[in-house]
DNA sequence: GCATTGACGAAGG
DNA sequence: CCCTTCGCCAATG
Protein backbone atom coordinates (compact mmCIF):
# COMPACT_ATOMS: atom_id res chain seq x y z
CA UNK A 1 0.00 0.00 0.00
CA UNK A 2 1.52 2.80 -1.38
CA UNK A 3 0.29 6.40 -1.69
CA UNK A 4 0.62 8.57 -4.30
CA UNK A 5 1.73 12.05 -3.79
CA UNK A 6 -2.08 13.73 -4.11
CA UNK A 7 -3.04 11.11 -1.97
CA UNK A 8 -0.27 11.21 0.87
CA UNK A 9 -0.95 14.96 2.11
CA UNK A 10 -4.95 14.05 2.70
CA UNK A 11 -3.63 10.64 4.26
CA UNK A 12 -1.27 12.51 6.72
CA UNK A 13 -3.97 15.11 7.56
CA UNK A 14 -6.05 12.66 8.59
CA UNK A 15 -3.98 10.37 10.92
CA UNK A 16 -3.05 13.87 12.11
CA UNK A 17 -6.75 14.51 13.01
CA UNK A 18 -7.50 11.06 14.43
CA UNK A 19 -3.96 11.91 16.72
CA UNK A 20 -5.81 14.69 18.22
CA UNK A 21 -9.14 13.07 19.54
CA UNK A 22 -8.76 13.28 23.12
CA UNK A 23 -8.52 10.08 25.16
CA UNK A 24 -12.36 8.63 25.79
CA UNK A 25 -13.34 10.25 22.86
CA UNK A 26 -14.60 9.10 19.31
CA UNK A 27 -15.70 10.32 16.05
CA UNK A 28 -16.36 9.58 12.57
CA UNK A 29 -15.02 8.88 9.12
CA UNK A 30 -17.48 11.44 7.76
CA UNK A 31 -16.66 14.01 10.33
CA UNK A 32 -13.39 14.01 9.43
CA UNK A 33 -13.66 14.17 5.66
CA UNK A 34 -15.55 17.22 6.40
CA UNK A 35 -13.17 18.93 8.57
CA UNK A 36 -10.60 18.25 5.68
CA UNK A 37 -12.72 19.85 3.42
CA UNK A 38 -13.18 16.81 1.11
CA UNK A 39 -16.92 16.20 2.57
CA UNK A 40 -17.98 13.72 0.75
CA UNK A 41 -14.93 11.41 0.61
CA UNK A 42 -15.75 9.40 3.91
CA UNK A 43 -14.49 6.64 2.18
CA UNK A 44 -11.17 7.86 1.38
CA UNK A 45 -10.90 8.83 4.98
CA UNK A 46 -11.05 4.80 5.71
CA UNK A 47 -8.95 3.87 3.24
CA UNK A 48 -6.46 6.46 4.94
CA UNK A 49 -6.87 4.60 7.69
CA UNK A 50 -6.32 1.32 5.92
CA UNK A 51 -2.70 2.69 5.65
CA UNK A 52 -2.26 4.02 9.28
CA UNK A 53 -0.93 0.54 10.67
CA UNK A 54 2.73 0.86 11.56
CA UNK A 55 2.30 4.94 11.49
CA UNK A 56 4.39 6.51 13.91
CA UNK A 57 3.53 7.92 16.16
CA UNK A 58 1.03 5.71 16.72
CA UNK A 59 -2.69 6.31 14.59
CA UNK A 60 -6.11 5.18 17.11
CA UNK A 61 -8.02 4.82 14.87
CA UNK A 62 -10.26 2.48 17.50
CA UNK A 63 -11.37 6.03 17.80
CA UNK A 64 -13.10 6.56 14.46
CA UNK A 65 -15.93 4.62 13.95
CA UNK A 66 -18.76 4.80 11.82
CA UNK A 67 -21.61 7.27 12.15
CA UNK A 68 -23.94 5.12 13.57
CA UNK A 69 -21.00 4.08 16.44
CA UNK A 70 -19.97 0.77 15.24
CA UNK A 71 -17.18 -0.61 15.00
CA UNK A 72 -16.97 -1.23 11.44
CA UNK A 73 -13.20 -1.79 11.07
CA UNK A 74 -12.35 -3.54 14.06
CA UNK A 75 -11.85 -6.57 11.23
CA UNK A 76 -8.49 -4.34 10.13
CA UNK A 77 -7.21 -4.85 13.64
CA UNK A 78 -4.53 -7.16 14.16
CA UNK A 79 -7.30 -9.14 15.83
CA UNK A 80 -11.31 -8.28 15.72
CA UNK A 81 -10.91 -7.67 19.43
CA UNK A 82 -8.19 -5.51 19.21
CA UNK A 83 -10.24 -2.35 18.44
CA UNK A 84 -13.23 -2.87 21.56
CA UNK A 85 -10.56 -3.76 23.73
CA UNK A 86 -8.64 -0.41 23.43
CA UNK A 87 -11.27 1.43 23.33
CA UNK A 88 -13.03 0.00 26.79
CA UNK A 89 -9.51 0.59 28.53
CA UNK A 90 -10.15 4.59 27.49
CA UNK A 91 -13.55 3.80 29.26
CA UNK A 92 -15.38 3.81 26.11
CA UNK A 93 -18.59 1.33 26.71
CA UNK A 94 -18.71 -1.01 23.75
CA UNK A 95 -21.97 -2.64 23.43
CA UNK A 96 -22.19 -5.60 20.01
CA UNK A 97 -20.23 -3.42 18.08
CA UNK A 98 -21.42 -0.28 19.24
CA UNK A 99 -20.00 2.60 20.85
CA UNK A 100 -22.43 3.46 24.17
CA UNK A 101 -23.75 6.95 24.44
CA UNK A 102 -21.58 7.67 21.24
CA UNK A 103 -23.61 10.65 20.70
CA UNK A 104 -22.09 11.81 24.36
CA UNK A 105 -18.85 10.94 23.90
CA UNK A 106 -18.77 12.14 19.68
CA UNK A 107 -15.38 14.40 19.07
CA UNK A 108 -16.28 16.09 15.98
CA UNK A 109 -12.80 18.35 15.05
CA UNK A 110 -14.87 21.41 13.35
CA UNK A 111 -16.54 22.02 16.32
CA UNK A 112 -13.62 20.96 18.87
CA UNK A 113 -10.85 22.72 16.68
CA UNK A 114 -12.80 25.60 15.14
CA UNK A 115 -13.42 25.91 11.25
C1' DG B 1 -8.94 1.41 -19.57
C1' DC B 2 -13.21 -0.47 -17.79
C1' DA B 3 -15.19 -2.98 -13.70
C1' DT B 4 -15.16 -3.95 -8.96
C1' DT B 5 -14.36 -2.92 -4.24
C1' DG B 6 -14.40 -0.64 0.06
C1' DA B 7 -12.74 1.01 7.97
C1' DC B 8 -18.68 5.78 4.62
C1' DG B 9 -22.98 8.33 4.38
C1' DA B 10 -27.21 10.24 2.77
C1' DA B 11 -31.40 9.50 0.33
C1' DG B 12 -35.10 6.82 -1.65
C1' DG B 13 -38.35 2.83 -1.93
C1' DC C 1 -37.74 0.13 9.50
C1' DC C 2 -34.90 -2.69 6.36
C1' DC C 3 -32.85 -2.81 1.95
C1' DT C 4 -31.08 -0.78 -2.22
C1' DT C 5 -29.02 2.87 -4.88
C1' DC C 6 -26.08 6.43 -5.54
C1' DG C 7 -22.20 9.76 -4.79
C1' DC C 8 -17.71 9.94 -3.35
C1' DC C 9 -12.54 8.66 -5.22
C1' DA C 10 -8.31 5.87 -4.85
C1' DA C 11 -6.67 1.19 -5.40
C1' DT C 12 -6.82 -3.16 -7.53
C1' DG C 13 -7.89 -6.88 -11.01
Amino acid sequence: MQYTPKTKDFFLNVFDVVRLIPKGRVTSYGAIANYLGTGGSSRMVGWAMNASHGVKPKVPAHRVVNRNGMLTGKAHFETPTQMQALLEKEKIKVKNDNVVDFKEIFWDPVIELGY
